[in-house]
RNA sequence: GGGCGUUUAGCUCAGCUGGUUAGAGCACUGCCCUGAUAAGGCAGAGGUCUCUGGUUCGAGUCCAGAAACGCCCA
């Protein structure tokens, strides 16, 4: 016997159960070892989740995929790995962590102790890893929770040694000296790969113009206008530049002096200033000009000239460009191309090193405290020194630390870097190998990152990271990358003893000095962590094995899937993986990659913690349910964004587990009170038509599953599952009712039963992937708990295969048909007036040509039948005609077949078309029909029915429903019982009886309506579950549960019921 | 400035290789139905398919251009 399961369902109780029952039975463990000796091999390879903080609900879209296409090939009997990963090393971590430590910069992270800072980096990841696994478990995600690997670990971390070394073995790692942007709080370079759009923000800054006077003989009095929104940059110029092929202009200038600016930002910069010159850029190059900082110690020696640049533009500013090379990659690059002096302000705090005047010992950046911002000090000084044109607050999109927000500077530095070049095209034809889905140009996006890219920078400046590898000898300066912790050893002169027992991680690695291979002086490691993308995307060596066991790891490698949020992975995981898995084995590292779009707020806004409009994944799974959540995002289109948020998840609650859930709540209740459990004599299916539909349906359904999947098309495959519960609660179930309600357990019942059982069974097995908590609860209940054969947990058990026997295409087209019958029946029936509990006489159909030369509703006659009484017990009518075209009540319309007409009559189908919508046109003898002018052979056109005007009929495209609404004495008979039935049924409901419950019931009416009643008193005690009903005038219930007085179409009525 | 994408009902989105009167869900209105369901049914209202041009007998669909928005790059 079933366990009575309530109508009503709480999601996040019935999971928090199932957890339980999980966690006692190990079914997890079971799942994860079931198929350990199958020869086929599925390969997922997971992109790794920081470790950084609790998992919010955007997280579970990934991680619902990740769990949906394992436990289908799980079920598809596929050995598998099932290990996650933690993404546990980097800035993010560092920052957070100096957060709890109410550090502001590094040098308190030194004091600190670099070793306890690293430790406590460390636990942070261990704490945030526990909880994130406990949130997965409780998403419902199946993983080898004891294996996951962290990318932290000395695997990883030496896996990407052996990756530098190579990319050293062929000459690509280098240092590098440029300007880069840089955030003075973290005290690190930013590289380009990490300056995403969230790196840019809108900030107002105080912009300046100002005068650079020409020192150039005979061009006495004229100054250079140039613009900037960095004034702390003007200490530091060395140059102005102007496009060679710009006009410029030399004005006279509001202050009485002759300005040169270009003629396409004078009307915005000096409108009203009188021309005095024109001539083309070219002409001003090698012009020398007085800087706005001559006196400053550090510009003693620089000479100022103008020079040519072609990218600047006189859309903003002055079209001319202050050039400070210290301050900003394009000038770094001019400074190079032109040798001009190379003046880099400030320290990695953004302070201003010696030999800048005033400015030296402030801050370069801006800062909240006016008397401290330099920039409004520069302009005071511009004024004083009378170089200041104009100052103004300039709104700009300006770089700031994706970590900790503080807007970065552009400084001089070195770092290490791979050089990309060589590797463009063979990074290029790995990204191809791949199969990118959803098939929206996520390849094309990321060859468009592989054809811009720059050097890889590799290098941070920082505490808590990959060890970068390098080793630079204090004598001669040149640079070893080691390959491996042996070569290492191998290596070590001195301080391998501080360092053995510890990870590769600082501070303990830095003890380690080697002997230089060119000249044998000590080689020390360079103090740089490692980029975080190095850690991630490694991951394809490091977790299969490549070290240890490379027999292994080709067995794993490629993985045949990985799928990850795709916007800023295509320079971030999508690209460190490729790339590496190109220098290491030349080859792609999946075969598969599924990306998808982000989560949004209810209303398509980003979530944001600050916004308050972001959800705690905790909240979320207690508030509708994991599974609410996984349904919600298996039904999505990977491609767009998804809305998330509790209205929706209401929405999908109400649409699909409602239905599902009281379908299976309707087969328990009924099963239980007949006392039904499955036996292999009841077998599904059998002479009922709508079993033998259902059955149909549901073995198409699975085909369709099956083909979705394997196509990593979930949302095909979950829509496909929604309209099938749909139909099984809208139509088999409704439609069935009476079948499990009425009468004794006969083989019609049994059959009934067991159909819905295998439904509800198979559609467990086909949800288990998708919703493994409801589903699990389903088949414990119907399959494990009866069948002692079968496996205890919808996990455990094989993919359902198509029963392609099960398939008919004739019963479901009937089916489809005579659904659309009862629907257009129903439209006329409203039309009509009546009340659908008053039986009519007839309803007459005019059949679409195909069934109409049939003249049924089927070939099979018993099957016809069968369809016409579910049309008349839906429509509550008593005969059921077809109708042959020539009623009274259609009239023909002439239905061209347009993709054949088309073609062959070319421009006459405009003529034909006005001509058949205005109904002139004829038929001929031989079966062809005259319209517009042209005729159309018989293959050409279909004829289709119209209402008439003046009957009750239905119509919709070729197929008309017309109702007979006449009533006779019978007929209103028994309208009348129906009525008094239904009000009895709502009596007992308002009662509060079981639906089990017999009653005793009393109708009181006049004397005619008693007689209408009369013969309908053993069907009314039946469908009421009545042992008694007293029918009389002055009919009385003594101790009645309940009374109702009601008016049927103007005669009073009173009824009363208690329980038997 | 370059690349990729999006634009269809109030909202969220389907519309396959071009085909007659462009659909669904939600929301709204009215009616019906109701002893599985916080449901169900029927009807109504709601559309210059972003715009312009082209190809074609025929364009939401194909082509070109434009606009707005988004993402990416410089």
């Amino acid at each position: 016997m079933f366990k009575p399961v309530s109508s009503r369902l709480d999601l996040p109780a019935l999971e928090r159960e199932m957890i339980g029952a999980w966690r006692e039975r190990d079914t997890m463990h079971r799942y994860l070892t079931k198929n350990a000796g199958a020869t086929r091999r599925y390969s997922f390879l997971d992109g790794p989740i920081t470790a950084n903080n609790p998992m919010g609900v955007h997280h579970a879209w990934g991680r619902m995929y990740k769990d949906l296409y394992q436990r289908y090939h799980t079920m598809l009997g596929e050995r598998q790995r099932y290990q996650n990963g933690f993404d546990c090393q980097g800035l993010w971590i560092e920052v957070e962590e100096e957060r709890e430590l109410g550090f502001t910069n590094k040098r308190e992270i030194e004091r600190y102790g670099i070793d306890r800072f690293v430790q406590r980096c460390m636990q942070r990841v261990q704490r945030f890893a526990a909880i994130q696994t406990e949130q997965s478990k409780r998403l419902g995600y199946w993983m080898d929770w004891e294996h996951s690997y962290f990318t932290n670990s000395e695997e990883n971390n030496y896996t990407i040694w052996a990756f530098l070394k190579r990319c050293h073995e062929r000459g690509w790692v280098y240092k590098g000296h440029d300007v880069m942007p840089w955030c003075p709080r973290c005290g690190t370079g930013i590289s380009n790969m990490e300056i995403v759009t969230e790196g840019y923000r809108d900030i107002r800054h105080l912009s300046v113009t100002l005068r650079l006077p020409v020192s150039t003989a005979g061009h006495e009095g004229e100054s250079l206008l140039v613009w900037t929104t960095t004034p702390w940059t003007l200490s530091s110029n060395v140059a102005a530049a102007v496009h060679p092929e710009l006009v410029y202009q030399l004005v006279v200038g509001t202050d009485g002096g002759r300005w040169w600016l270009s003629r396409g930002s004078r009307a915005r910069v000096a409108p009203d200033a009188e021309v005095l010159r024109e001539v083309p850029g070219r002409d001003l190059l090698g012009l020398s000009y007085q800087g706005p900082y001559d006196e400053l110690p550090i510009q003693q020696g620089v000479a100022h000239t103008v020079i040519a640049w072609e990218e600047v533009s006189d859309t903003e500013g002055t079209g001319i460009v202050h050039i400070a090379p210290g301050c900003g990659q394009e000038d770094f690059g001019l400074a190079k191309e032109y040798g001009l002096a190379v003046l880099d302000p400030i320290d990695e705090g953004g302070v201003f090193k010696e030999g800048y005047g005033w400015q030296t010992g402030r801050f370069a950046g801006a800062t909240p405290d006016p008397q401290q911002d330099v920039a409004g000090a520069v302009a005071a000084d511009l004024e004083r020194k009378g170089l200041l044109v104009a100052r103004e607050r300039y709104v700009h999109a300006y770089p700031v630390c994706w970590r900790c927000g503080t807007e970065l500077l552009f400084r001089l530095v070195d770092e290490w870097f791979i050089a990309m070049d060589p590797l463009r095209e063979p990074i290029s034809a790995v990204t191809r190998q791949v199969e990118w889905l959803p098939r929206i140009g996520l390849m094309e996006r990321e060859l468009d990152w592989l054809r811009n890219m720059g050097d890889w920078m590799l290098s941070k400046k920082r505490y808590y990271g990959l060890a970068l590898p390098i080793w630079v000898c204090e004598g001669c300066d040149a640079f070893e990358v080691i390959g491996s912790r042996d070569e290492l050893q191998q290596r070590a002169v001195s301080g391998w003893e501080a360092f053995d027992g510890h990870t590769p991680h600082r501070p303990w690695i830095d003890a380690v000095t080697i002997a230089c291979a060119s000249c044998g002086g000590a080689a020390h490691r360079i103090p740089e962590v490692g980029n975080p993308w190095l850690d991630a995307g490694i991951v394809a060596f490091s977790t299969l094995g490549w070290q240890t066991d490379r027999a292994g790891w080709e067995e794993w490698f490629p993985a045949d899937f990985v799928t990850e949020s795709f916007p800023g992975q295509f320079r971030n995981w999508f690209y460190a993986l490729l790339t590496m898995s190109t220098v290491m084995a030349d080859r792609a590292p999946m075969r598969t990659l599924l990306g998808h779009a982000l989560v949004r707020d209810e209303h398509g806004e980003e979530m944001h913690k600050s916004r308050g409009n972001s959800i705690p994944f905790d909240e979320a799974a207690e508030r509708i349910g994991a599974d609410a959540m996984r349904w919600m995002y298996a039904v999505a289109n990977p491609a767009a964004n998804l809305n998330f948020g509790y209205g929706p998840g209401a929405e999908v609650i109400r649409r699909f587990f409602l239905p599902l859930w009281n379908t299976y709540s309707f087969l328990v209740t009924y099963a239980r009170l007949d006392g039904w459990v499955p036996e292999a004599s009841d077998p599904p299916g059998g002479a009922s038509l709508l079993d033998r539909w259902i059955l149909s349906r549901l073995a198409g359904l699975v085909s369709e599953v099956r083909r979705s999947l394997d196509a990593y098309d979930a949302a095909a495959a979950a829509r496909a599952i929604e309209s099938f519960v749909e139909d099984l609660s809208n139509w088999y179930v409704r439609r069935n009712r009476r079948r499990f309600w009425k009468g004794e357990l006969d083989a019609d019942k049994r059959s009934a039963y067991a159909t819905l059982h295998r439904t509800l069974g198979t559609l467990a097995q086909l949800l288990a992937p998708f919703v493994p908590h409801v589903a699990d609860a389903i088949w414990e209940n119907l399959v494990a708990a009866v069948d002692p054969a079968a496996p205890d947990s919808v996990h455990l058990t094989a993919f359902p295969t198509s029963a392609a026997e099960a398939v008919e295409p004739d019963v479901e087209e009937g089916v489809a048909l005579a659904r659309r019958i009862v629907g257009l029946g129903r439209a006329a029936r409203a039309a009509s007036g009546l009340r659908t509990r008053q039986p009519i006489a007839a309803v007459r159909i005019k059949l679409p040509p195909a069934a109409g030369a049939r003249g049924s509703l089927a070939d099979d006659p018993a099957m016809a039948a069968e369809l016409a009484a579910e049309v008349l017990d839906e429509l509550n009518a008593k005969r059921f005609d077809l109708i042959p075209d020539e009623s009274q009540m259609i009239e023909r319309t002439l239905y061209p077949l347009l993709p054949v007409v088309g073609p062959r009559h070319g421009a006459a189908v405009g003529r034909i078309m006005a001509a058949a919508r205005a109904g002139q046109w004829e038929l001929t003898d031989t079966g062809e029909a005259r319209v517009g002018g042209e005729t159309l052979a018989p293959d050409e056109f279909e004829l289709h029915a119209r209402a008439r005007p003046g009957h009750e009929v239905a119509e919709e495209g070729d197929l008309l429903v017309a109702l007979d609404t006449a009533l006779d004495e019978a007929l209103l008979a028994e309208g009348l019982a129906r009525e008094v039935a239904h009000r009895l049924q709502n009596l007992r409901r308002t009662a509060g009886y079981e639906i089990s419950d017999r009653i005793a019931a009393a109708v009181s009416a006049d004397q005619a309506t008693l007689r209408r009643l009369e013969p309908f008193r053993a069907w009314l005690a039946d469908e009421t579950l009545a042992t008694s009903i007293a029918l009389a005038a002055d009919a009385a219930l003594p101790d009645a549960d309940r009374i109702e007085k009601l008016d049927v179409d103007g005669t009073p009525i009173r009824l009363a019921v208690r329980r038997a």
